[in-house]
DNA sequence: ATGACTCAGGAACTGAGA
């Protein structure tokens, strides 16, 4: 079984890339972030055409979160628990049964905070502990756990082009960096640093200044498991090459197998 | 470097992204 996350940049401006993709990498998951519509807006038609159940937490303009399966969601539910005055549309919880049992996969997109003069960061902040509450709970269930999504987190040095450009930056503070470790401590493994220990490993890199051509990336976009998860982890991998293609995301998909079998 | 792109919304621009 493959899962994959995307940040899409707009699901109907990357219509066409998406299914392309579909058909070249065909994830039995898929988690998508930043949609940019109101979930009644999600083209279901061509997804449901390639054979996926879809289920969507959108809303106009910003944010928004889908996921789509080869088998059927048993349970979806939609937002982070924790903060009753949050609107912002950026969790997505499901459950897929599987031969041994169930798969739990979140399809999420972590606030990115900046600037973080501004009440942004805080609410980054709050954002992870929220996830990090969350994430412990979950835990205790001890089933196959895939939190997956846009963390905008770049975990270590290692995973910057040029690290030094971002010390002052929402998404390599000293503060996001620790929160981030102290979710992983839980108990969960970076699934990209499970197979592999290389330091251009990137799965962002800007539209402004020749980024992508000058390889000047990051790697925020993950797939963290629980030990039940990882333990049947027989592979991952940034499909970096969709980044060159023509009217790409900024973003670039990222994905995981599992040695796990539908029902 | 107050920049550089690319999106949504809505009809010229702004705000958000990272």
């Amino acid at each position: 079984m493959r899962i994959a996350t995307w940040n899409v940049n707009s699901i109907r401006q990357r219509l066409d890339n998406i299914v392309a993709w579909l058909n070249e990498s065909a994830p039995d998951v898929v988690c998508l972030q930043e949609i940019k519509c109101e979930t009644q807006a999600f083209p279901r038609e061509p997804f449901e055409r390639l054979g996926y159940n879809i289920s969507v937490h959108g809303q106009k303009t910003f944010n928004g979160v889908a996921l789509l399966s080869k088998y059927a969601f048993d349970e979806v539910q939609h937002g982070l628990a924790g903060d009753d005055g949050d609107v912002q549309a950026r969790f997505l919880e499901s459950v897929i049964s599987v031969k041994t049992g169930v798969v739990r996969v979140v399809s999420l997109y972590l606030p990115n905070g900046n600037p973080p003069s501004t009440e942004k960061y805080p609410y980054k902040l709050g954002w992870m502990d929220r996830l990090i509450g969350f994430t412990r709970e979950r835990l205790k269930l001890e089933e196959p756990l895939v939190l997956a999504g846009d963390f905008n987190v770049i975990p270590a040095a290692a995973d910057a082009r040029r690290p030094a450009a971002w010390v002052n930056d929402a998404l390599f503070l000293p503060a996001t960096r620790e929160k981030f470790r102290s979710l992983v401590d839980l108990g969960l493994t970076d699934a990209i640093r499970a197979v592999s220990d290389a330091d251009d490993l990137y799965t962002f890199w800007d539209y402004t200044g020749g980024a992508w051509q000058k390889n000047d990336g990051i790697r925020i976009d993950h797939l963290l498991l629980s030990s039940q998860a990882a333990d049947r982890l027989t592979g991952a991998g940034i499909d970096k090459h969709m980044r060159g293609w023509e009217k790409p995301s900024d973003h670039v998909p990222v994905f995981a197998d599992f040695a796990i079998e539908p029902r």
